[in-house]
DNA sequence: TAGTGGTCTAGACCACACA
DNA sequence: GTGTGGTCTAGACCACTAC
């Protein structure tokens, strides 16, 4: 099969099929003997291959109940992709408040990271986020205004879930992994005013790319955070 | 087997080899299907308990050549437990500057990280590290005297490799893991000084805990770096 | 050529969910 | 009870390394 293992043939058409949406957010996929039949490998071999996207995060086994395609939902995004917690460790779901939602023009930054053509029409959207209460986290996200055809300040606002989950139900961009530079940084006026924070105090800067099935790339972040009762974590194994 | 799954209990007997020092590290594990024979376990079982200890940084497997026993070199330093690179996304190897080696006794922090007693003898040491020949980085290691019985400063100073090399061949201290806390933080007047940076200048600030085998805390490492030009890097999927 | 890990098969049986 | 994923077997053959 071309050349490569069969599994890894078996997980690109797995994906493939995933991001042509045959499988929906949060549907359940054929059985694993159905599959392996449909696409003529053992059943060790289709396993290996749903090994591996369920060790990406993409699919969900569920013993007795069947393997389901990986929804954004509040648990999974703290799990994945929210690595903020309490010093004494504790996670805590974040409270979104939107503070701005423009339509831009792409700088040479934006399109770079999105890979687009300076002039390009972004939307860029200015949240800050609160824990426990207490205003943590300014985030700034730039995406592409042709990927998310009809996104208003108004259906952003009123979205049932977490961002990751309107942009998977609501626009078929499922975020499969992120990639995050982190800095440390002086606030300005405006973070300090929403942070609560003196001016130039430090902030931790994250810049994040979200990517896609086919590590496209569909959210460009940078988030300014206070520390002082919150921290960044990273487990460092594999 | 204890009503766990045999390729667990497999994975768990390997880990106590390795931890006894039956398969030093660097060296080679006997054959697969030797080791299948030896534990009483078909191939694929065996095998599963590999794939876990591989992708957990373990162990090594090249095809043709045999399983070793994962070494702590530059190279695996670089990739696993040093995640700072340039703006542009370039690693450097970093060149260690001792700046001071101490015999102290535990704090009620460094105690509770350790999972030591206050008072217990611990080594702590000071490092300054370049990138490119521009000091970046302030490392402060806090170590159990107990497990690293005989470390001088001459010993540590004239070490051949990385410092997590010297744990591992020196005193049978592998760091197989480590878990990261964030923040970001105002340099102090030895910060700033060694870090060639004004004083308040805002630092990223990095707490390390790093385990072995067991999940045994080995080190205690605080670091403190000056992002205006290396950052730090984070990948998020699984 | 001999020995290693890498892939793949075609089942069997177990643990769990759900009706 | 039926259907699902989870574990395990006992091989076969392939790809690569080293001599």
């Amino acid at each position: 099969m071309r050349g490569q293992p069969a599994y890894q043939v078996i997980k690109r058409r797995i994906i493939q099929a995933l991001s042509e949406g045959i499988y929906p957010a949060g549907s359940v996929l054929p059985a694993e003997k159905t599959l392996a039949s449909q696409y003529g490998v053992s059943i060790g071999t289709l396993r290996k291959a749903v090994d591996e996207l369920v060790s990406d995060g993409i699919l969900i086994r569920q013993q007795g109940r069947g393997t389901f395609v990986a929804q954004h939902d509040n648990d999974r995004l703290l799990y994945y992709f929210f690595h903020i917690v309490r010093h004494d460790g504790r996670k805590v779901t974040p409270k979104v408040q939107l503070i701005s939602f423009k339509s831009e023009r792409a700088s040479r930054d934006q399109a770079g990271k999105l890979r687009l053509v300076v002039g390009d029409k972004i939307i860029q959207i200015t949240n800050l986020l609160s824990l426990d209460g207490e205003p943590i986290l300014v985030d700034v996200i730039s995406i592409e205004a042709a990927r998310f055809k009809g996104l208003t300040q108004q259906k952003f606002v009123g979205r049932p879930s977490s961002i990751y989950n309107l942009y998977q139900t609501g626009f078929d961009q499922t975020v499969v992994k992120a990639s995050e530079r982190l800095r440390a940084t002086a606030a300005t006026a405006l973070q300090s005013e929403l942070l609560r924070v003196p001016l130039g105090h430090p902030l931790l800067w994250i810049r994040r790319i979200a990517l896609g099935f086919h590590d496209d790339p569909i959210e460009w972040r940078e988030s300014f955070i206070c520390t002082d009762r919150y921290e960044y974590f990273s487990e460092l194994s594999s």
